[in-house]
DNA sequence: GTCATTGCAAATACTTTGCAAATCA
DNA sequence: TGATTTGCAAAGTATTTGCAATGAC
């Protein structure tokens, strides 16, 4: 976690990430890293920054979010097919998706274990490797 | 495997899932199930069938291949947040995905085992665990 | 002052839906 | 014949891009 404990400073944050500390981005890094992890998507992110009361466009949200992830602050999250979600927690760790409520929930990296690893093409590495426990 | 060996009675296979076997949903089927397991998309699938001479309407392969998931002849795969996969090998198995090329690999189930399963909410149970490992 | 970023709208990509015409039982 | 399905176009949803105006350094 970003701010383990004491004030949060956005503009650290990004300037760490070398990108820059504007208020829109500054704004949405309180909301990702202030608290406990997330998981958010781009419209529940800007339905936040609007109800505290920054008015930014939907689509600085999708690009910031964008950023972020290719900056290493967020991890992107596969779990549906029709919406992007990201992550704050970018430790390795697995999922468990609620498909009634679309509820997301990282599972406690000791609770679960990927056991044996198939024959990989000549020349690959694993990259990531995702597991996601639906539940009804 | 639907049809394990021997011809494909396009057919038999829909009307065993209870769906009228109209000229485009037959030729969806044997694209699908004549050979071994396959991952598609709605528009690979399409070009397809345009490719081997039967034209239809992309909506079409789209409102099939959800009917076909609906009747348990598919199984949707979630490992691309902008595209919907299709699988043709419904019996639990896991997937490699080339981050490169997008090429998506059945792993043989016996090669990899998840040990451990984390607190499920009361009264959830495991509808699926997916496991997607991304190479590159 | 200069260059990156924002806001907005338009563009793009993917998927679903409405309805008249065609097809299946 | 009567109910479904198809094709097409239009609508819908999610995300990205172009560009003039704004903001950071």
């Amino acid at each position: 976690m970003i701010a383990s404990h004491g004030v949060l400073d956005t503009k650290a944050v990004l300037q760490s990430a070398s990108i820059r500390p504007t208020r829109q981005r500054q704004v949405l890094v309180r909301l990702l890293f202030a608290g406990k992890n997330r998981h958010v998507t781009a419209e529940s992110l800007h339905a936040e920054a609007c109800a505290q009361g920054t008015k930014m466009a939907l689509a600085t949200v999708y690009n910031s979010l964008r950023r972020f992830t290719n900056a290493g602050l967020l991890r992107e999250l596969v779990v549906d097919a029709r919406r992007r979600y990201f992550d704050t927690n970018i430790t390795h760790h697995h999922h468990i998706l609620s498909e009634q409520t679309g509820e997301l929930v990282d599972i406690d990296p000791g609770k679960l274990e990927v056991r044996g690893l198939p024959n990989l093409p000549q020349g690959t590495s694993v990259s990531q490797i995702d597991v996601v426990i639906r539940i009804k």
